[in-house]
DNA sequence: TTAATATATGAACGAATATTCATATGACTG
DNA sequence: CAGTCATATGAATATTCGTTCATATATTAA
């Protein structure tokens, strides 16, 4: 039988500890959802009320609202709102490289 | 009631295809999960068989092959059988920068 | 060959979660 | 004020998914 030990030790010391996983496992689960990645996307391009997203991914306001708050909740949305209408906007500079990464990444298929 | 055709047709433009942000949801996926994430972050300190990985995860081994096949399947760790032992490895150079990106990220809290 | 070890995998179970529906709140309009 | 519009949200439902259990396969050891 082998020894592993060596290894093993070698692997916990360069293991990011559990709080730190579970933080970022949380935050690619956000991008983990068509639906939100594609709000995501399409505020890229800039600030957007809810009605206009609706329109753009052809969904149900109440999905829509529902994955907004998801969004808002993990700070990567801020709002602000303007009459009735409230307008949604990247919050995060890590969000568009995040996506970068990940656009580049399925790209070289 | 506010026009919101200009934004729209602006947003739909810079929109990333669906078959794109699906890929991209996957793979993001694939990041979304504290064992998935763990995995990955041992292999980047070099190769180690499924019988390591579970020791540093203290983990069932079932549950480690389980997450090892989607890993693999998803290609982003490769294998090598020595004997009656498989060595796993990570296949590809993203997976560390969006494993830092993501770190960087819940770094800044 | 028989036993032990390393890994893989299908099925079952439970937990997490995205969407829909119904409805509530709040703001503008006439 | 009454009606309409924009958004938010709780509950219900359906589906996805991670883990466990049992077991299969393959390799090494005795």
């Amino acid at each position: 039988m082998h020894d592993h030990y060596a290894e093993v030790s070698e692997a916990i010391k360069s293991r990011i500890s559990d709080l730190m996983i579970g933080k970022m496992s949380d935050l690619y689960k956000i991008f983990g959802d068509c639906t939100r990645l594609r709000i995501l996307s399409l505020l890229s391009f800039g600030k957007l009320c809810v009605r206009a997203i609706c329109e753009v991914l052809e969904m149900n306001q109440s999905a829509v609202s529902h994955q907004l708050k998801i969004l808002k909740d993990s700070r990567l949305v801020g709002n602000e709102k303007i009459g009735r209408e409230v307008f949604y906007y990247l919050l995060d500079d890590h969000v568009c490289k995040i996506i970068s990464l990940g656009r580049e990444h399925v790209s070289e298929e």
